[in-house]
DNA sequence: GCCGTTTTCGGCCCGACTGTTTTCAGTCG
């Protein structure tokens, strides 16, 4: 797929136009069009093939033809051309913060600026201040950007950043005069990473309650500390992240919660909205003319405008708006629909965790059953169970299930598929087991989709564990076709894993959302190794919420009867 | 550059903050 390659291509393109100081206009559509490739659950060149590059909102016939010569040559004029003059290493200058394209192209122009070294040169030697326009104090808010860029905030796995949001959430509750609290941006929508924390608060007295934020005993910096907005740095597992505080009066926090929730994307197209109806949406409300119409909830904001209330996870401009004015939003999974975990390891293979523990801790979450999946004997590194340890792991499963009342433990393997894509385990141990994930576990670059179709022939496969084998943190995932291995799974009846553990969330939104569009049943697991990891089903839910996932697509929402009987 | 049941031209989301200004540009979210 040559998606992401075509992305960075377009960002780029607008990064250079923006220095040059080209209409706002292009440069965001160059921009727009860069994240929706990237976002794009298609390959953009099976698209190209079909012509239909220009039905995906946001690319016309300019940015089409652009992709297909680039498709076609390897090149793209527009590129070299948006390009020329501009060094690459200046492109990046517009990382920093503080520092936009406007102050780029001045350094660029006045001074022969190239590159960050450049820039640090021309501050220190005052020249960028004897420009025009440039103060003692805006020098200085670049150099804190400078700073803050050098220390590379990347964006951080979901997991960090909730723990985080969760921990300073916690402590805001006691803040002076505080009424209602709530965690915004990215990270209530959900998504796999997450840059900077938005945090929402209603109160009276923003500076108190901001004052109270920033002597929180994580932080580290404080960056901006005023009545209305607080920013410092905290220290994180995955070391240091921003939080951003915001405080409205209590009647805005609806819209301000809409607001800051976002996405961008999914906001502007509510503006427009707005505008056509003869309204203004902001993050005070929504207006007529001067008349505030709606703010103190977003249930309301989204009523004013004649929308249902979106859940944050479904708010990525990606066809929900258009889908909710037809009346036909479609109603998706949630976190409280999960009557079971079926992928869970216990301390048989690399699991930390007894059985028993394991069936306390499904029955402190409320679960009515809890499939253990410990590893086949060729997973030798984390203590794969050979046939005869598997039969007596189920004779212990079925002894503890008969002692205690509530939770059911299921029988179950993650067995290992192997090089010429036949399963671990025998057949007629298989065909005992109530559950059985298969997983690749080595060869990830050999013959992986032959492997995924020929193992899921075995009649008693049910579940293509991970099916990427992508690491979230880094590790690129199999050689495989997905698309093929998603009409396998269709054609034989066999469901795919959505992996929950932080790290993988494997399968990613937009092969969920293909397996849901093709009919193909998923199965939440958390693959759990610790006490802590049944806890990770909330990232797996958050992610089959961003795919639109309904109970019904879901395996582990039927009851422990109806799945019984689904996996006969 | 994209887009269109008022448009194929003329719009394109909105507001705060900051710093630098004599009324506004740049940057950010």
């Amino acid at each position: 797929m040559k998606n992401k390659e075509i992305a960075a291509l377009f960002y780029r393109i607008a990064d250079a136009l923006e220095i040059k100081g080209e209409v706002a206009f292009k440069v965001l559509a160059y921009r727009k069009a860069a994240s929706i490739l990237e976002d794009l659950g298609e390959d953009v060149e099976a698209l190209a093939d079909e012509e239909k590059l220009q039905t995906v909102p946001g690319i016309g016939s300019g940015i089409a033809a652009k992709i297909e010569e680039y498709l076609k040559t390897g090149k793209m004029k527009k590129y070299e051309d948006a390009l020329s003059g501009i060094p690459e290493s200046l492109l990046e200058l517009l990382e920093v913060r503080n520092l936009g394209a406007k102050t780029v192209q001045l350094a660029h122009k006045e001074l022969g600026v190239r590159n960050l070294e450049d820039l640090k040169k021309i501050i220190r030697d005052g020249s960028l201040s004897a420009l025009h326009g440039m103060g003692e104090k805006r020098v200085d808010n670049i150099l804190k950007g400078i700073q803050s860029y050098e220390k590379a905030q990347e964006r951080v796995p979901i997991y960090v950043a909730l723990t985080l949001a969760e921990e300073v959430l916690a402590y805001m509750k006691d803040a002076p005069g505080i009424k209602r609290l709530s965690a915004a941006g990215s990270l209530r929508r959900m998504k796999e990473t997450v840059g900077d924390i938005d945090i929402l608060a209603s109160g009276k007295d923003g500076a108190s309650i901001i004052r109270f934020f920033a002597s929180h005993p994580g932080v580290t910096r404080i960056l901006a500390e005023g009545t209305t907005k607080g920013s410092v740095v905290m220290a994180s597992e995955a070391g240091e992240r921003q939080v951003d505080l915001r405080i409205v009066d209590d009647s805005e926090f609806g819209a301000a919660l809409q607001y800051f929730t976002g996405s961008k994307a999914h906001n502007i197209k509510l503006r427009g909205m707005a505008k056509d109806k003869g309204l203004k949406i902001s993050e005070y409300g929504v207006f007529r003319g001067a008349k505030k119409i709606a703010g103190r909830d977003e249930e309301e904001v989204y009523a004013a405008l004649g929308l249902p209330l979106f859940p944050p996870e479904m708010r990525e401009d990606r066809g929900e708006i258009e889908l909710a004015l037809e009346g036909r939003l479609p109603e998706i999974v949630g976190y409280g629909d999960i009557r079971g975990d079926l992928h869970v390891h216990s301390d048989w293979s690399d699991g930390h965790v007894t059985l028993s523990g394991l069936a306390d801790l499904a029955h402190g979450l409320g679960y009515s059953y809890l499939a253990v999946c410990d590893h086949s004997q060729a997973a030798k590194y984390a203590g794969g169970l050979t046939p005869d340890r598997l039969r007596r792991q189920m004779k212990e499963i079925t002894a503890l299930n008969n002692k205690r009342k509530g939770v059911q433990l299921l029988t179950g393997t993650e067995v290992d598929i192997l090089a010429d894509g036949s399963l671990d385990l025998p057949d007629e141990l298989l065909a005992e087991l109530d559950v059985v994930v298969a997983s690749i576990h080595s060869g990830f670059r050999k013959n992986v989709t032959a492997r995924m179709l020929k193992a899921m022939d075995n009649p008693y496969l049910d579940i293509i564990g991970h099916p990427s084998g992508r690491l979230i943190s880094g590790r690129e995932g199999y050689d495989v076709d997905l698309e093929a291995v998603l009409k396998g799974a269709r054609r034989l009846g066999k469901a795919l894993e959505l992996n929950s553990y932080y790290d993988r969330l494997d399968l990613n939104e937009f092969y969920l959302k293909k397996s849901k569009d093709l009919g193909v049943s998923i199965s939440l697991g958390t693959d759990t190794h610790s006490s802590g990891g049944l806890q990770m089903m909330r990232f797996g839910v958050g992610i089959a919420r961003r795919a639109w996932l309904g109970k019904n697509d879901i395996l582990n929402c039927l009851s422990l009867g109806q799945f019984k009987k689904k996996m006969n």
